[in-house]
DNA sequence: AATGGATGTTGCACGCAGTGCAACAGACCT
DNA sequence: AGGTCTGTTGCACTGCGTGCAACATCCATT
């Protein structure tokens, strides 16, 4: 591993705080004030940290560039977006599409009955893995020993009384979840919202992406979010198949972006 | 300038263009297979980029994080949200706030009458600077010498019969907007979209961002829509008063995040 | 099976590039 | 003026990044 680019990209979330001027980042990285400007301007050159009026610097805005056209190559959900329209029109509530990466799952595309947002408003800050009915779809996927090791390692906040209390509890909810293909989250992470999710499938099997309607039970009960469950995992399906290839792609009118 | 930490860095962009392999990455960069593998490495160890299941790289979830909790640290954007709102539902049309650096206009909020939405979608993909009234009035307040350079630096694409034509009349254009503290952009991007724009000065004078009203022509007429250039200039002002701590803040009933 | 040509990976010696230092330049305050 | 902050520059040293060559895998040919 590379010194320099390690102390350099170190420097990234340490501005996502707030912003810093050079003598907090040199501290903050153990080097020399020299060493941290010299850093930062090249961040800078690449526009990644932007240096404000007061000197301090900040991130930059080639940082949402970079963000936005990675999101926009992601082709699961390019194919996927259009299903996830069409079920959103059609049962009415907000659908979400995730998946896994390094112990971390992610928000990719959402859908809400009147407005598709193309970026998730939450992307970035910790989804709550430990209940989350996409997370537990994604991580119910992954080889035995990876999926001890993550379960081990996170943390279980009680954010509800439904919420997974701990790794062995979760375990056996990932146990379940991968026989049965599907999953909920029944008031785990807000004690009001309701969450039935599927899974997306690639040629070989694996989960590469899962999709979840959610809604408050104010609006529809639990039992009446399950009933949406076949439609949901039908949904699924055809977005595996399309993006699998098995499908000769009729051509599902692309929106001009 | 760091080379190495140069290096790096130009992956990111290239990887923003499509996943690649490390023989790839080596070639673009000019440097051995060892080295982008090093490089590589520090940058997945930091999750800026992922080793996708084909073994080819591409952009890393943390990417989405950082860009995010950016975003949430822009000050004005923060201060000017409830305004954004307001505006939004009294007029019914789309509001959009927008900031400069570094060369680019950047969009970082926007409302629409039913929905608001935290990332605005087209961010990082270049706006339209030499038509767009935000652009306009950023530019417009620059120091003369450095408006010149940028405005001699820019393509001048015809989106329409009434763009913005070369950097004569551009500069010719800012002198006006200048003059006159606000902007429109009547058909110059999309034939059938008309804006008008105020800015958001700090306590300074100058101008930290630049707000727009924008609606089609054939929900309201341009010079409607130019009725509403005092009340997009109120709320601008209001921004700007609180943004520079002028008014003792009225506990602007801040979001719950 | 054996061969060839892809790829990704490791260890190492060389030398340049990144480092910290010390001195300088401003800004701001007392 | 003096003082104390900040950011910046030039330079000598050596530690770190570099490219090389050898190795390890994989897949497609024969």
């Amino acid at each position: 591993m590379s010194q320099t680019v390690d102390r350099a990209l170190s420097i990234l979330p340490l501005l996502a705080e707030g912003p810093a001027d050079l003598g907090q980042v040199a501290d903050r990285l153990g080097v020399h004030k020299s060493t941290a400007l010299r850093l930062l301007r090249t961040l800078h050159e690449h526009g990644l940290v932007y240096r404000q009026s007061d000197q301090r610097y900040r991130l930059g805005a080639r940082l949402f560039a970079l963000a936005q056209e990675a999101m926009e190559h992601l082709d699961v959900r390019e194919i996927a977006h259009p299903h996830l329209v069409r079920l959103g029109g059609s049962c009415g509530h907000t659908v979400h599409l995730a998946v896994y990466e390094d112990g971390e799952v992610l928000y990719i595309d959402k859908v809400d009955s009147r407005y598709p947002v193309r970026m998730y408003s939450r992307i970035g800050k910790p989804v709550a893995i430990t209940v989350a009915a996409v997370a537990k779809l994604l991580l119910a996927d992954l080889p035995e020993a990876q999926r001890r090791a993550v379960a081990e390692a996170l943390d279980y906040p009680l954010y509800t009384a439904r919420s997974t209390p701990n790794a062995a509890a979760f375990l056996r909810e990932l146990a379940t979840v991968r026989d049965q293909g599907w999953a909920t989250d029944l008031g785990g992470h807000e004690e009001s919202i309701n969450c039935v999710a599927a899974p997306v499938r690639g040629a070989d099997g694996r989960v590469v992406a899962a999709m979840s309607v959610s809604a408050p039970n104010v609006v529809v009960t639990a039992d009446e979010l399950l009933a949406l469950l076949p439609l949901v995992r039908r949904t699924a399906d055809a977005i595996s198949g399309e993006y699998s290839g098995r499908t000769p792609v009729t051509t599902p009118d692309r929106d001009t972006v």
